[in-house]
DNA sequence: CATGAATGAGCTTTCATTCAT
DNA sequence: CATGAATGAAAGCTCATTCAT
């Protein structure tokens, strides 16, 4: 992949529409031209092939959200259980900032999960923030030490990802705030009563 | 669709691997020939394409799940909160059973939830029972009211399917009992100490 | 080509139509089923494929003209001019009764020159008995001797296949009488002024 | 169907013979390319498919016979009967000159009937001009008036084009000059001694 | 650097055809 | 004799990809 041009790499998200709506096999580089303004050879010259403009545009997205979740996990004197939220939010808010990206990249998690570089992606975006805090947590006392930190970080990122899917699906935007208290009454607090 | 003779039908599943490893697409129609022993054009026969056959396999499976769910969410004398555990149990014991199946369903979200046959079986198989569940803890007071009943029962669904994914990604064999475990805890107790 | 029998035969004819409508190569032998009430199988039964099929209407339907034609050959005491008028009539008359073929035999000529039986059966229901008449004209002096009598019988075989065609297509029914006027009209009497 | 150029457009005609030998659906899109020297994913860029191909280089001979046919109807001071003469003789020569296509068109009569821009060019190479000249010719006396003029031009067009049929598929080269001869021998005087 | 034109490679799909019942 | 089920074989068509300009 060339060092792209930022005329052009503005123009590609306009392609994320197309792969959330038909996933990246139905969608035809063909289609790309008019769906972007960038002529067909010219994404060629620039990418190796669809699954490297797709690959392109999740690790954008998902580098844009590690960054901001690294952000929430370095606030100073707040335990990780706070910090824990503001990672659920800053993902949900880059996530309804993104949705036609974030709805391609659920619609397309079997092939994002078989493209290393995508894989680890969104370890660092999803997966490795949580388990860090979870871990965290439990040397704090904010959080229950729980016996797998694996398998809660996924119960976390699944609440996540999935939580973000049928509400973009459905074209509702995504309100950050309230999707963030939502997954946090059930994960932080549990939904038996207290 | 012709009705389909149950030794064809038997045979399907040994497709889904194929699904599960590539994805739907880069599957040829005519790899299932000899991953089936079903005759190429004999599956033309039956099915109109391999996004039908697909959703024959996922249809399968989610109607097994919501069986298993329905039996779960009957059980009498028992508290909303118990009967969502046995939900949650019900739910990962049968992907632990079809794990090849469940990767395909969660790898080509995407195009499941362009099939609305699909679609409807998740929410039978997913959503509709933790709704109601959700609904019913709150009235005998076994779970927590929620403000928003249906974000919340995404959050428990991501929970459940993301949670099976990386195991069964990796080869590694669900183990049902820990993984409910391991979700329960995180979803009915909460993170954060009591 | 097996014997065929009579409640079979008489089945084909609804077939005919559809070759008709959408030529031969576009007509799938399973649409015969439905449109004629005999099973796909039983079609392979009897006969060798669809272009047996065709050619069997269209056998049957050109033996019709040809013995019609035969009969108006033979009226005694009459001169050939005559007979050339109750020839056409006789033509035009069957081909009124049979659209459905008609329309077919004109719309695959050419894979009816290609199929000697039929070809063979055009001669013998349009171009020889013309021909023949043609010579008796010029010996009883009821028609102009021609230089070229094949070419004069194609003008008249030509005269009357594409009178009936688009007639035939339109839907509108062909009526033998006034077609006949039409035709004998131009190449008995001609156009020019008497 | 994308604009033609012309070193391609100059290619197809070789295609014709193909078309006229065995018909449409018996040749395969495959063996164009040695054929024509033209790939044949580039057909495909051009043309929708078989079918379009057919309709291309039809359309361009009967836009040549109409425009040939066009100019034998303007001769100035001539009667309409000579005009006759003259446009049966133009189709005649242009069928001599392109006897693939001619066959192809004849042999293929049905399904250039269903395409209507190939109805459309026949009638205006051949029937619409003879219809015209047929009201000329009652006007100016040199023709007897038909009642019928629609019915008496397809009685000419079907003599013209039947009588190249034989000779095409024969093989033997159509001679226009007596080809005409022959054709306006009946037409225009009649088969009845005067 | 950007791209319209051209094409190789291959997959989906279709159907005619067979055969066990 | 009649036929539903099954399939081999083939071809249309698509699309990713290349390259000359």
């Amino acid at each position: 992949m060339r060092a792209l041009p930022s005329q052009i790499a503005a123009k590609l998200p306009a392609a994320a529409e197309l792969f959330a709506e038909r996933g990246l096999d139905a969608t035809k580089i063909e289609d790309f031209a008019p769906a972007t303004g960038v002529a067909k050879a010219t994404l060629y010259y620039y990418f190796t092939g669809k699954e490297e403009i797709l690959a392109f545009l999740l690790q954008d997205t998902l580098a844009h959200i590690a960054d901001e979740v690294a952000i929430a996990v370095q606030q100073p004197d707040t335990s990780a259980a706070q910090r824990l939220t503001a990672v659920i939010r800053a993902q949900l808010t880059v996530m309804s900032e993104q949705p036609a990206v974030c709805r391609a990249l659920v619609g397309e998690l079997g092939r994002a999960g078989r493209i290393p570089e995508i894989a680890e992606a969104i370890r660092s975006a999803y997966y490795a923030p949580v388990e860090a805090l979870l871990a965290d947590g439990a040397r704090d006392g904010s959080l229950t030490p729980t016996g797998d930190p694996v398998t809660a970080a996924a119960v976390l990122v699944g609440a996540v990802t999935i939580i973000g899917l049928p509400r973009l699906v459905a074209g509702r935007p995504l309100e950050p705030s309230a999707a963030t208290a939502a997954v946090v009454a059930v994960v932080l607090d549990g939904l038996r009563p207290r």
